[in-house]
RNA sequence: GGCGGGUUGGCGGAGAGGUUACGCACCGGAUUGCAAAUCCGUGAAGACCGGUUCGAUUCCGGUACCCGCCUCCA
């Protein structure tokens, strides 16, 4: 079995991976807010960690891998939305997951085995909740719940910071019920208009970070295997989560294993809708940009680094790309690469592992094509957009015979014309290869018939 | 102010205390009437200053610059 080691954000080391149970390796990503198109930002945990779960696949087998991704379908910005436009809160959830399904699908990535919804498991979060108060972890003030952050002497440690130095640099207004002024909110008041349920502490709704806690225990059990999302959500999200969890379960470990994956640039700056470089991913693909080159440009970049999204860098994945699907075309995958296996198994770096499809590409396109698949790559269903257009009889038949007067001009040694037919292929967007076995064409996407009739 | 990350050849981007990363570009060669495509090959790096070491780009400390989190955020 090939070894998996991880960096382990909890402990800040690489650990050797060994799941509680090697018959049932569970995971739980955050998921998104479902409000918006997501943004190029959404996509890169969802591709590095569905990369992740494609490994743990393989190595534990496809039915021995549980991957839960939630949806948060209760937030203020859901409700701010619905304000705005007067449509109801679950036609633009509704509307959003499908959206989400759309764009991450076109990315090659796998849907992952549960994405439940936190309005699915209110009743899962009162009664943690009530758990929690029942311990003296939370207390009911002013018809919220809130949790006691010095009831948990361990706050702090997961995101290396302690309670004082946070109060000393807080930026925020403290609710004046709060215990602590880092106390957070497990359950909110809702007013008329805004979505409520009943609970012991009257209508309202639940804080942001008690869904994943709730939903993570009731899908994978007190204790599971690994907990992965983007660095920013390391503190609050992740240290919240745990202070929950873990004085919930004071028995169980919650996740052994935590994941971060680091920022998204976009040509070296910060994405913002304020630079004017923000953009989503559906804006990406309808600019043509294929979801397989967006995994791709991921996937060059390790998770734990900064990825800058260049323009660059996604016309030098497509060139790759499309000169490795030319490579397996009309080749059955074999097996992945053990070498490229146990790069891809070294904490998921994905661009060592690129670089070792490099070397396969080189010398066995079957075990490209097999080791391509596990990280989602080269799937034969991603792949329309490199194949051109089908030409019609009429374009075909045009191109067969200038070729022949090419020839024919070779073999008269008339080269001017000769010349000026290789020219014309090129700027017509037909591309000619002289290969050992013949000659080879293909329609660029430039193809332009006009310019191709005037050769005659 | 507190916490964390980064700085590798022209560009992108990994691993490893000592031996070629890799890709793109460039250059040289093969091939071609000339090209394209293809194949082969060369060159090119480790922000700066110290320390540890026989030896550091790789470990430790400091400096500079960049970035993120601390407030909704992947």
């Amino acid at each position: 079995m090939t070894p998996i080691t991880l960096f382990n954000t909890k402990t800040r080391q690489s650990e050797r991976f060994t799941p509680i149970d090697a018959a049932s390796v569970r995971m739980y990503v955050c998921g998104a807010t479902v409000y918006d198109r997501a943004h190029l930002g959404n996509a890169r945990p969802v591709i590095v960690f569905d990369t992740l779960f494609r490994l743990l696949r393989h190595v534990y087998g496809v039915d021995h891998v549980t991957y839960v991704r939630n949806f948060t379908d209760v937030d203020d910005r859901i409700n701010e939305r619905a304000a705005k436009t007067g449509r109801a809160i679950g036609d633009i959830t509704r509307e959003t997951i499908g959206w989400y399904h759309d764009d991450m699908d076109a990315v090659g990535a796998l849907r992952p085995t549960a994405e439940p919804r936190a309005t699915d498991y209110i009743a899962q979060m009162i009664s943690l909740i009530e758990v929690l108060v029942s311990k003296g972890h939370a207390y009911e003030a002013e018809g919220h719940a809130l949790f006691d952050v010095r009831s948990y002497p361990a706050y702090g440690k997961f995101s290396g910071r302690s309670v004082d130095d946070m109060i000393a640099g807080a930026r925020v207004e403290v609710a004046p019920f709060k215990r602590d002024p880092m106390d957070f909110v497990l359950w909110k008041p809702s007013t008329p208009d805004q979505p409520g349920w009943d609970s012991p502490w009257g209508r309202g709704r639940p804080g942001w970070h008690i869904e994943c806690s709730a939903m993570a225990h009731d899908l994978l059990g007190a204790s599971f295997d690994i907990h992965a999302g983007g660095i920013d959500l390391q503190f609050p999200h992740h240290e919240n989560e745990i202070a929950q969890s873990c004085c919930a379960h004071p028995e169980s470990d919650f996740a052994r294993n935590w994941l971060h994956n680091e920022m998204l640039l976009v040509e070296g700056r910060k994405m913002s809708k304020s630079l004017g470089n923000f953009f989503t991913v559906r804006d990406l693909l309808d600019q043509g940009v294929p979801g397989e080159v967006i995994r791709f440009v991921m996937l060059q970049t390790h998770y734990g680094k900064p990825m800058d999204w260049t323009v660059a860098k996604a016309e030098q994945a497509e060139a790759t790309l499309r000169k490795w699907r030319g490579l397996i075309d009309g080749v059955e995958a074999s097996v992945p690469d053990e070498r490229f296996v146990a790069v891809l198994a070294e904490n998921l770096n994905t661009a060592g592992a690129l670089a070792e499809l490099h070397r396969l590409a080189g010398s066995d396109p079957a075990a490209l094509a097999a080791s391509a698949r596990l990280m989602g790559l080269l799937e034969p269903d991603m792949g329309a957009w490199a194949e051109t257009a089908g030409p019609s009889a009429d374009v075909s038949e045009l191109i067969a015979e200038l070729l022949e007067s090419r020839s024919a001009a070779r073999a008269n040694r008339d080269f001017a014309r000769a010349d000026a037919l290789r020219d014309g292929f090129a700027a017509a967007g037909v591309v000619v290869k002289d290969t050992p076995t013949g000659v080879e064409w293909t329609l660029a996407p430039s193809f332009d018939l006009a310019r191709l009739q005037a050769l005659k």
